[in-house]
DNA sequence: AAATTTCGTTAGAAGGTATCAGGGAACCCT
DNA sequence: AGGGTTCCCTGATACCTTCTAACGAAATTT
């Protein structure tokens, strides 16, 4: 976990008791959805009263705001992991799905519809560059230099995004497409547009990979 | 708009309330989204008092249904107008994109976040497999008999969202991914996540088009 | 030991969904 | 045209939600 090492009892506490509110938000979180987070059923279930709460954290928006900065740290660590042990784009991409599917709420919770007035803190957008490095390694690793276009060489005039990675234009191309692309596929899996279609979404999630490995799809 | 031939004066009046309210929604949709819809605001925008609205919907959850169905419609109609004038895929993904665009929140409440409980009533697979005809159409006429591959293969042993389309393997696996893919672009812009990137998102869209019709991305 | 900070409580405002009882207007039928 | 019926709207009510304010108790610091 984060910060958990203080120095007083009471920043200990605090903290225990922050990640306890935390940790069941997760559980209604995977339960109904973060629409349906509610501090309060939070605190009843923690055996205190609402208003409670309000010690920890200033509020629903900031408590959410903390899930989707924990969410990203997780799904930033699990690509990490993978990456450092030389895992492929291939191999990136079910690690991707893994994490997608082991808790589809926290996949929406990073990637879905944005909340209303939110607006994402410097610090998410730096969780999503270490992500963005870690497939930009693996993609150079993979295709040092795959062949450039029109779009590859606009990438490569606005490469914000990338940081100072030294990519070429055909990786930043490919690891753009490999994010849109494999989000388009799972998104839709887990909001269950596919349920009644009759194919299989693994299959689906695969044969769009291969397309991007340049294996046949 | 819909269904507004009716017979009896209660009848018309009650059509007349029921897309008024629908009208308010889709103006508080379009402003915060749709987690912040209010049947209490929508009533005190309309001058009556909250529980009047109950007359005409047997809730939120019926209202939103309603939303969803025509958000639905009107991008399967869109879509249509287009195919019957024999618009090759190309100009069906910017009809999409530009029907996104117009108002994402609209969008997302077709494509973003599933509703907790909520499960998409038969009808509205119904118009997704408009689309999908509309689209496989498009494909068949731009590209008669794609490459086929094993996914494709698998495509074709469960073709039940094709309806009865006499769509080639090939040709469902473009249609899909034509979905997919530009899902994947249209749904990370407009949630945000490309703001501070700095490349142009409709460059990337253009991109992933051209790749999907067979032109150098 | 005293002072201060922190915590959790209750009370309450403001707003939301949704149900119910009743009055009154509008419609339908005779 | 009048009588009966049906429908619509309102206000009251119950039960949620977030969130603020004020108070008392507990723990830490001085």
């Amino acid at each position: 976990m984060a910060g958990s090492d203080a120095k007083t009892p009471r920043e200990r506490y605090r903290a225990q008791v922050r990640a306890e509110i935390k940790q069941h938000a997760w559980e209604q979180i995977a339960t109904a959805g973060a629409s349906a987070l509610s501090l309060n059923a939070i605190a009843k279930r923690m055996g205190v009263s609402g208003p409670a709460l309000y010690r920890y954290f200033a509020g629903r928006d900031e408590l959410i705001t903390e899930l989707v900065r924990d969410a990203y740290r997780s799904l930033a660590d699990a690509v990490h992991t993978a990456a450092v042990t030389g895992a492929d784009p291939a191999a990136l991409a079910h690690v991707l799905r893994d994490w997608a599917l082991a808790d589809p709420h926290r996949y929406f919770l990073v990637y879905g519809t944005p909340v209303p007035g939110y607006h994402a803190p410097d610090e998410i957008t730096g969780i999503s560059q270490e992500i963005m490095a870690d497939l930009l390694t693996a993609w150079t690793a993979f295709e040092p230099d795959p062949p450039a276009s029109p779009f590859a060489a606009h990438l490569a005039d606005h490469r914000d995004w990338a940081g100072d990675h030294p990519a070429p234009p055909g990786v930043l191309r490919r690891a753009l497409a490999f994010w849109t692309r494999l989000h388009g596929v799972l998104s839709l899996e887990l909001a269950g547009h596919f349920t009644g279609m009759g194919f299989d979404p693994d299959r689906l999630f695969r044969a769009e990979l291969d397309d991007l490995v340049g294996r046949a799809g």
